[in-house]
DNA sequence: TATTAAAGATTGACTAATCAGTCACGAATA
DNA sequence: TATTCGTGACTGATTAGTCAATCTTTAATA
């Protein structure tokens, strides 16, 4: 592990057990087994840390979906196989999604360029906007079916994490909560 | 306004502008045209002002819910009027919903008592259930759909605070929403 | 009503601790 | 040898929280 995944995993850990502020740049540094000085020449400042650590992992989150989205022709089969592999990233990343979303709430969110939200979400919207064009899915603006879906994403999540059940009684409700979903907006 | 009210006035916009840790005591003193002494006098600690602000905020949306929600025997209608007066209150008050989005995804949320969590979401767990048990409402935990609910709540808010529109078309989009929020929960 | 004294509220200068970020030097690598 | 990587002691600035002194309010007494 370089040292600046280890220095990333640390920042995680704290950040998210911590706050943002609540968690010195020294204290990184020592969960990640590295000098103070060793992280400033990764990242310039501790904002720059913050931000950097939400792009990486959303990043990361992405390249998850785009690899275990089967990219057939059905769009309710691919949404739905985007919402199911964000949910088993998630559950074997809680930390991470607890970063997303302590971050995505955070002021440190209007930090980050316009364009690279936008670019985030643009594989949603423009699936979206094919599944209205072929009359599948309810004429509503995108990025208003794009922040429900996202938002039943986070719900679903949350009520999963709070109530550990079984593998199969967890499949169970992903595979209802779904279906609710897509009855919503087709 | 008390000097308690000022206080909270200006850790509110502080907190929501630059984070928790990123707000000084000494700067939230001097937006409340207070002494520094003061606020220690009305909150032991810093913590301690975080989290009776969260308290605050959160009894004054249930406060305005509850006087705004006409308690007729129509499950539907008693929703309704909970979520739309919700979307009220919080367009209104847009810096307070982004402070309980903030805490809740802070790790401060550990620290406050899950009695008084609970005693929050009672009332709307109550009426979930006695929807189920009318048969209006899916058969489902009713921690999955409160929870289902609320992100809606904060997904259409996102959109509308996002999108300016015409006070038409967002009574338009929440008469949507709310329908088919509707639709999948029965 | 006027006076006064006790209780409570408010102040801001102060401090010990902590913080983000620097930098001169040593280690590793090529 | 030269270049890059890594180090940790160091610093100026900032922080949360304290406290002795001052101001304000209350209420009892003459």
């Amino acid at each position: 592990m370089t040292k600046k995944e280890l220095i990333f995993n640390a920042a995680l850990k704290l950040f998210v057990d911590k706050g943002f502020h609540g968690t010195a740049t020294s204290k990184i540094a020592q969960e990640a087994s590295v000098a103070n000085g060793t992280l400033f020449q990764y990242f310039k400042t501790k904002d720059d840390l913050v931000i950097a650590l939400y792009i990486s992992v959303k990043d990361e989150l992405n390249e998850y979906i785009s690899i275990n989205t089967s990219r057939k022709d059905d769009i309710k089969e691919t949404i739905k196989s985007q919402v199911f592999s964000s949910l088993v990233w998630g559950l074997d990343n809680q930390t991470k999604i607890q970063y997303i979303q302590q971050f995505q709430t955070s002021p440190y969110i209007g930090q980050i360029e316009k364009e690279i939200i936008a670019k985030q979400a643009e594989p949603h919207l423009t699936l979206l906007k094919k599944g209205i064009e072929e009359g599948i899915i309810k004429n509503l603006p995108i990025e208003l079916l794009n922040s429900l879906m996202t938002s039943q994403f986070f719900g679903l999540y949350q009520f999963l994490i709070a109530n550990k059940l079984s593998k199969s009684k967890q499949q169970e409700i992903i595979q209802t909560t779904f279906e609710m979903l897509w009855d919503m907006i087709t």
